[in-house]
DNA sequence: GAAAGTATGTTGTAATTACAACATTTTAGG
DNA sequence: CCTAAAATGTTGTAATTACAACATACTTTC
């Protein structure tokens, strides 16, 4: 199991290496690899794991009964998921949860939080709680990229954060052009069709996941 | 101020009254009221305050430049929001905060935490990470009533978790038609249209915010 | 480097939604 | 109880989106 990364993250903040080593002793941490397109977890499923990503990526999403997808998020290496249902282990997902490419997701046991002594215990909590507010944070931004009402509007929206979060007008998505229609709500045609648009009307420039945001004057 | 509903709150979950009381003091609770149409916060606003609904309600909102408002939430008596604000307080607002009724709002300074003692503060902490994971699972919840492409399926989705919750097919709803369409992302008329025609087609019965979800056969 | 498979772009039509304008109902004050 | 204001319902048209069908481009594998 490679623990770099997931020493390296918010969660072991403020710890020292052997704090941190016995910490992962009691949370039972595994590691798991999945393969492209495997499915993690289902919704209905319950879960008491906080689960991380060392390597790869996954997709949060919720798929109906006519087969629309809708993709809530993706989390990245060095990221969390599943933190609100391992800390509510009672209730069950709504969403289902799909590796994005072939990723290792280690898994960390909450059950036994409160067998650690309090000093160790209100620091693990205290970057539990950075965890689930960023997450917050991350889920709301999703809905101001699918408030405008059309189809340029959420484009734009969602290209800004991302041109924003990496400093740069110039940047990759972690999307394909299903997987962003699946994002943003919008039929995949009709994002590829407005995408061409876009270009045309001199507003961005892409190819395939790199995108340019050209300024207006 | 009226501590009662505060202290009934999951917050203090766990704690004895002497506790609670003091723990009040550390985190220099302050209650402020407001009236209808009052705005608490606008985006870019900043604060380190966890708030708290003591009575009536607030709408969590974000407003674009051309007048279209999207309601995040609806926060009722007893719950709390800004949480995420209250501990990246670095981070500005995405969205405004507006009293949907009379109410009244307590403050909570989140930045003496760690002038507690370990233990007032692993509890206290996991207080706050339940909040904080339920704010999780209601906000995706948004994700889902506004999935549907279709303004019935939006209808739809949103009237059964709400029916759910409340353990019946008749129940009240807390928007009017505006703030309804702004929260499933529709239009106003159209939505009053739907809602007539699923009437109509023996769906639901509804009057005003009274509605009653028709079992299939 | 062909062939097959996958991803993306394009187009037309049917369906749906946005928007405006107005009708009706409900609520709040005097 | 009357009036004004607000909320909700209805309708028609213009604009947008969904969907299907197909064209093109890019990848992968042999």
């Amino acid at each position: 199991m490679d623990i770099s990364v997931l020493r390296d993250s918010i969660l072991f903040k403020g710890f020292e290496e052997e704090e941190a080593g016995r910490l992962l002793t009691s949370l039972n941490a595994r590691e798991k690899k999945f393969k492209k397109g495997a499915v993690l977890f289902c919704a209905g499923d319950v879960t008491d794991k906080l689960c991380f990503v060392s390597n790869g990526s996954v997709t949060i999403e919720s798929n109906d009964m006519w087969g629309n997808r809708t993709i809530l998020n993706l989390v990245g290496k060095g990221q969390f998921f599943a933190e609100s249902y391992a800390f509510l282990p009672d209730v069950p997902m709504l969403v289902d949860v799909c590796a994005n490419e072939d990723c290792s997701i280690i898994f960390l046991s909450m059950k036994s939080l409160s067998n650690l002594d309090d000093s160790i215990r209100a620091r693990l909590l205290t970057n539990l709680l950075t965890i689930t507010t960023r997450k917050n944070l991350h889920l709301s931004s999703r809905s101001f990229h699918t408030a405008p009402r059309q189809v340029r509007g959420r484009i734009m929206a969602y290209l800004n954060t991302v041109s924003v979060q990496k400093h740069s007008r110039k940047f990759d998505i972690p999307f394909d052009r299903q997987q962003l229609a699946d994002y943003l709500n919008v039929e995949r045609s009709v994002l590829s069709n407005e995408l061409s648009k876009m270009q045309r009307d001199g507003l961005i420039v892409c190819r395939k996941n790199h995108f340019e945001i050209i300024a207006g004057e």
